[in-house]
DNA sequence: ATGGCTTCATAGTGAAGA
């Protein structure tokens, strides 16, 4: 099955590239992440016609989560039980017997603010959290915007970027610590061409220069296997496009 | 150069994203 994470930075503006995407890459489970809508304005129908199922936790402005897929979704969890957060950060739900985890992890903002400590006290809840989710689903995926760039060959230019917030050394220890669980990221498994990225500033023609950075991941736990991992630039390449891309996995 | 672009929000000297 394809699993595939999405940050669309606006569910409302973005909802035609979705359903095209959906279409043409034949993805059977998309997690996506901001969709900045009120769970009352979510456009359920226009997915359900296009033989959808969604599950969605949003709020208004910032934030949202939602997870569409062909096969039914089951034990739908609504944010960390551990984390007591009003931000829409995750859903996790039961597809085609696999634990389907979308996050949207904190941006941070940059070292020195007070969202970089919400940032790290959420990396730890979600690592206590899924320490306990994989003794339960022992065949799981975790799915998202982890702002954070994993290595400096995740980044384009990883001199500038040093120390800073989505490659400062707490935030790629927190990804290793992911990792320690057994967590394995799919797009790793696989030889990459070299400046792979999944985001790229909407400013200074970042996308046409290539200035960007691999923050959107999908790991997957030891029992699942994985066939292929890859990102789809096209999306970044539409009119009016989100600064993310689509991250995508074959498993089994 | 603390900008640059995009979104949602409100009408702010805006806020947030990454």
């Amino acid at each position: 099955m394809k699993i595939a994470s999405w940050n669309v930075n606006s569910l409302k503006i973005r909802l035609e590239h979705v359903q095209n995407w959906l279409a043409e890459s034949q993805t059977d489970v998309l997690c996506l992440q901001e969709t900045k809508t009120e769970d009352a304005n979510f456009p359920l129908q226009e997915l359900q016609q296009a033989g959808y199922h969604v599950v969605y936790s949003g709020q208004k402005t910032y934030n949202g989560v939602a997870i569409i897929s062909k096969c039914e979704a089951a034990e739908i969890q609504y944010g960390l039980p551990n984390f007591e957060d009003a931000q829409k950060r995750l859903i996790a739900a039961t597809i085609n017997g696999i634990r389907i985890v979308c996050v949207y992890i904190p941006n941070g903002e940059s070292t020195e603010s007070d969202k970089y400590q919400y940032k790290l006290a959420w990396l730890a809840a979600l690592h206590e959290w899924l320490k306990a989710e994989l003794v339960r689903y022992p065949k799981l995926a975790l799915l998202g915007d982890y702002n954070i760039a994993p290595e400096d060959r995740d980044v384009h230019d990883p001199v500038a970027w040093a120390g800073k917030v989505l490659v400062s050394e707490p935030e790629r220890a927190a990804f290793q610590g992911l990792q320690k669980l057994g967590l394995r990221d799919t797009f790793r498994l696989f030889e990459q061409p070299e400046k792979s990225y999944s985001w790229w500033d909407y400013r200074m023609m970042g996308f046409r220069r290539n200035h960007g950075m691999r923050i959107d991941h999908i790991l997957i736990s030891q029992v699942v296997n994985c066939t292929a991992s890859s990102i789809d630039k096209g999306p970044r390449k539409l009119e009016r496009p989100s600064d993310h891309t689509p991250v995508w996995a074959e498993i089994s």
